[in-house]
RNA sequence: GCGGAGGUAGCCAAGUGGUCAACGGCGGUGGGCUCAAGAUCCACUCUCACAGGAGUUCGCGGGUUCGAAUCCCUCCCUCCGCACCA
């Protein structure tokens, strides 16, 4: 965007926003009756913001600056979450000079620096984590203030600073003593060269390709005295296997694990020792010695181990149990095999030959659309060649899988197991299988990765992780009753919140690595991990200030509890602590007077963590006054169709807005483009798109109020009463889309609708003095709506218009609703417009006098009849009609019209609908000499009778509220 | 599969029982302005009429109703969430 037209706009906003810091006027007073505490997430300080965030806050400050200027005691506070992994990723990438992680840093430095020997400085500095955190929250402050939010900034703070650490610990103890923090094995990603737990950010690829952890089950086949021992993710098949497959060329080990002695690839014996399994080898050997050995299943049936390609020896156990009916690899590797494909020249299998031939399918699985082999069915349907075919199999694989998993249904084959679902049954047959000691849990990684150092990443299972047990019954209940009396926007949402509260169960809430808060109740090292530590942070605002003054290491669990809770009284609280007993105090009134938190704003993608979290957290720990009161949210916003992120370089930060475009550009286009419920789509077209109107407006009011406001005291014309009920109406419909977060509604209201009446006045009116009056009241009342979504222009016009204070803390305009008379006139007067405007486009000729026919006088006796009746039947009108002396010798006519009365009077109230003679004439009289200018023709006024001019005899079709219409 | 959201003219998108042939924008066509382009303004942009009219449309198919884009049912399709990731 090539926009030096708005370097105007630019300079103004730098202007106010500079005025707003300076005076500090969005830092609140904790005193006044109406009080309002908003919250949004505090930014991850991990890298600059972009618009994608932006949204979020935008609605935010949209909001707040609505509220204050209805009235509201508004805080709405910012800090800085650190908390984690992924900074630490990143820091350790720079210490090991990865160039792709310092090219993207030192791009983002640049936003902020403009010399190149201090971006290399800064980008150096952060091989210190802390150095990250720290330079990210100071830009994040200066990148808001561009957008112009109205945050408080008085009341910063880290989540790794002491103050935040000792609030936590606090929150851990009371759930401690709550009893909601349990113990036990978890499985997590593990990285064999640091030696410890991953997360997405210290993978390679990690946040393109996720990788999860997947519970296979590994069934026991014996071989002598061992067990060769397969995984799979589907054990019901056991009942379907008709022989095994290992790869001829991989390594593979006997060894004694957990005291059996197991045979398994050599990766995969490495792998178990991180699953808390005790593993010793006892020899090695190739692939190959296996192939054609016979073990016994744990069904009791002989299989033969086969060779297949597709057996990758550093997944599970390296041993895949074959099952061709319903698995379209197995099918496709038996199919080379008996075709004598794919057999590398020391695989010899010529006295296999006959075992191989007699080897079928067994059918397990029924499932609706496929016979009694689908594996079978899907291969040939999609062409599969060989067990090469990767893409395809693993296609049909997963359809498959699918298919089965939740339609299927077990056949005969299954035994005792026949005739139930898949999905249900699976759970008993892993049950019966380790009944027998014929299955055990080996979890490995859903896909191979790469932790960013370079080691691979293995699941390990952490044998004394904590986790916070949302499954407690009591705090669950609690959970629901605090949700049932929030309110949430766009309610739509409430479904998946319950949805939510519903699964949450045991989950883990400390990490060995990261930054943030040391775990209070253990000496190992454990960090309370990001999402356990950001759910009561907002209690923390409204007392930071005090604490502050305070040694953190003087601010026990006690001190909270006082300050918090109100437990005990500041005197016994000071004598604990050493606090001051004023501080306490004070702390205390503070927290009082703005908990609970209000309004809390974020986006969609939130609700089935952080705000569930959230909420439970604030129902366990804090009585019913202090629950929150409401959450809206908003969807996610993308660029011309395609996700914002890092790797795909489409982001736009917001340090770049103020060049690109400008803030009351970027604010009133993010809430112009989508409702909060509706993905927002960046493009540049739309944008762009605003941009014009934004400008439009800008040259009208800058010009309407350098004009000046004359006095004016005459009676005021139908065209000015009109655009000063049009902004009156506008103001109560912004007003009420407000109240419903419908920023969409406001701004198409407040703004693009009230810019082009504004600007259709302007064509209405003539008299200059009379106009530049009301233009000025009519801007008055406008900016002021205008002021929370485009702060910026509105502050600069408001002073323009000479006012003293701040648009920002004015009061938003009052409304009545005394006009709809007015309002009434001007959609007649329209109607009338509308008419003539077609029936000039219809007969392409030039014409140079109008007549408008107003309807004679019995046909509104006719309307004012017929609004009284509940049935609008013809016959009715009729009757009506015959008792009335004036109607009644015009039967034959009213007969004419009644058809489309019953029709119009059934569409909309009659009352509505007809002004009533005086006042459709009194509207066209006022308006003639507009519909003379705009039309370009003389403009005749008539009333259907038969004196007058009336050559083509459409005097006659004149009706309430639609006159006839003759042009010549 | 479960839970949620949604399918509206060439495209994006508003509308959730009657003022709806359906706001707005983009794109397109014609015109004004201009030496010209850009910007801007005006008109048109489902089909047929060409004196304000008629017909057919809102994923498919049924139903309720005097009346359905809007309510109910069957089906088809798309997107989001389903956990330890902020």
């Amino acid at each position: 965007m090539t926009a030096s037209e708005l370097d105007e706009i630019r300079a103004i906003e730098r202007k106010w926003q500079d005025r707003w810091f300076h005076d500090k006027i969005f830092e609140p007073k904790s005193t006044g009756s109406k009080k309002y505490f908003l919250t949004t997430p505090y930014p991850y300080t991990s890298g600059p913001q972009h618009i994608g965030h932006t949204r979020t806050y935008n609605v935010a400050d949209i909001h707040a600056r609505f509220m204050r200027m209805n009235g509201h005691n508004v805080l709405w506070p910012m800090a800085w979450h650190i908390t984690g992994t992924p900074i630490l990723a990143i820091s350790s990438c720079i210490e090991r000079r990865e160039n792709a992680t310092i090219a993207l840093y030192k791009n983002y430095i640049r936003l902020y620096e403009g010399d190149e020997s201090r971006v290399e400085k800064i980008v150096n500095s952060f091989v210190d984590p802390w150095n990250i955190a720290n330079y990210f929250a100071a830009k994040i402050v200066p990148d808001f203030q561009k957008m112009g939010f109205s945050i408080d900034w008085s009341r910063q703070f880290t989540t790794g600073d002491p103050i935040y650490n000792q609030f936590i610990r606090w929150q851990y103890g009371k759930l401690m003593e709550l009893g909601l923090i349990v113990r036990g094995q978890h499985p997590v990603l593990f990285c064999t060269i640091d030696q410890n737990a991953v997360g997405e950010d210290d993978i390679a690829g990690g946040d393109v390709e996720k990788i999860s952890i997947d519970d296979y089950v590994g069934i026991k086949f014996s071989l002598g005295d061992a067990y060769i021992v397969t995984a799979t993710l589907r054990p019901e098949t056991v009942f379907a296997a008709t022989n095994l497959w290992v790869a001829p060329s991989a390594t593979y080990v006997k060894a004694y694990v957990d005291g059996e002695t197991w045979i398994i690839s050599q990766q995969s014996a490495s792998k178990l020792r991180y699953q808390q399994r005790e593993v010793t080898i006892v020899e090695e050997f190739r692939g190959t010695d296996l192939l054609g050995a016979h073990c016994i299943s744990p069904l009791g049936r002989k299989m033969t181990i086969l060779p297949a390609s597709f057996v990758d020896a550093d997944h599970g156990t390296g041993i895949v149990m074959s099952v061709p009916a319903h698995a379209p690899y197995d099918w496709a590797a038996l199919n080379d095999l008996k075709q004598q494909r794919d057999i590398s020249a020391d695989v010899d299998l010529y006295h296999l030959g006959s075992e191989v031939e007699a080897i079928q399918p067994i059918s397990l699985v029924k499932i609706d659309g496929y016979g009694d082999f689908p594996a079978v069915e899907l291969c040939e349907r999609y062409g599969v060649r060989s067990q090469h075919d990767d893409k395809t199999l693993s296609r049909i694989t997963n359809l498959l899988y699918r298919e089965e998993f939740y339609t299927g249904v077990l056949k005969q084959t299954a035994q005792q197991f026949e005739g139930r679902l898949v999905r249900d049954v699976k759970q008993d047959i892993v049950e019966f299988l380790k009944g027998q000691n014929a299955a055990s849990t080996i979890y490995e990684t859903s896909a191979k990765g790469l932790c960013r150092c370079g080691g691979s990443v293995v699941v390990a299972i952490e044998p004394g992780q904590y986790f916070l047990n949302y499954g407690d019954p009591q705090w669950k209940e609690k959970a629901f009753e605090l949700l049932d009396q929030l309110k949430i926007v766009p309610e739509a949402y409430r479904a998946q919140f319950v949805q939510t509260f519903q699964w949450l169960d045991q989950r883990p809430c400390v990490r060995r690595r990261g930054l943030g808060t040391q775990f209070p109740f253990s000496k190992e090292h454990w960090i309370i991990e990001p999402l356990s530590d950001s759910v009561i942070y907002m209690a923390l605002y409204t007392v930071i200030k005090h604490l502050r003054e305070c040694d953190p290491e003087r601010l026990t669990p006690a001190s909270f509890d006082y300050i918090f809770l109100g437990k005990g009284d500041p005197t016994n609280v000071s004598q604990q602590t050493g606090l001051s007993p004023a501080v306490l105090r004070a702390a205390r009134d503070e927290f009082t007077y703005w908990y609970p938190n209000d309004h809390r704003h974020t986006a969609v993608a939130h609700i089935s963590n952080h705000l569930s979290f959230f909420l439970f957290h604030h129902a366990i720990l804090f009585p019913k006054t202090c629950w929150p009161r409401l959450v809206t949210l908003n969807e996610l916003l993308i660029r011309e169709g395609v996700k914002m992120s890092k790797s795909k370089g489409n982001v736009i930060p917001i340090a770049t807005v103020p060049e690109v475009y400008s803030a009351d550009l970027v604010r009133l286009s993010l809430v112009s483009i989508a409702d909060l419920n509706s993905t927002v789509d960046w493009m540049e077209q739309e944008v762009e798109m605003v941009k014009k109107r934004l400008l439009r407006f800008w040259y009208s009011a800058k010009s309407d109020v350098e004009a000046g406001r004359p006095e004016y005291d005459e009676e005021l014309s139908f065209a000015s009463k009109w655009i000063l009920a049009a902004t009156n109406a506008m103001v109560s419909r912004a007003s009420e889309a407000a109240h419903q977060f419908s920023y969409r509604k406001y701004v198409t209201e407040a703004f693009f609708e009230q810019l082009n009446r504004v600007e259709e006045y302007k064509s209405m009116i003539l008299d200059n003095d009379e106009r530049r009056r009301v233009l000025w009241d009519v801007t008055d009342v406008w900016l002021r709506v205008l002021a929370p979504v485009v702060p910026h222009i509105a502050e600069e016009l408001w002073e323009r218009m000479q006012n003293v204070g701040y648009i920002s803390l004015a009061a938003f305009p009052l409304y009545d609703n005394l006009h709809a008379e007015t309002l009434a006139q001007k959609r007649f007067l329209d109607g009338v417009i509308g008419d003539i405007s077609n029936i000039q486009a219809a007969i392409r000729r030039e014409t140079e006098s109008v007549f408008i026919y107003l309807a004679a006088a019995w046909k509104y006796q006719l309307y004012a009849v017929a609004e009284g009746l509940d049935d609008l039947s013809i016959k009715k009108i009729m009757a009506r009609a015959k008792e009335n002396p004036d109607l009644r010798t015009r039967l034959k006519e009213i007969a004419q019209i009644a058809p489309g009365l019953a029709k119009s009077f059934a569409h909309e109230p009659a009352s509505d609908s007809t002004l009533g003679f005086e006042a459709e004439s009194e509207t066209l009289r006022a308006a003639k000499e507009y519909l003379t200018r705009k039309f370009r023709k003389r403009v005749y006024i008539c009333v259907e009778n038969s004196e007058t001019y009336d050559p083509a005899n459409r005097a006659r079709r004149a009706l309430p509220a639609k006159p006839a219409i003759y042009v010549e």
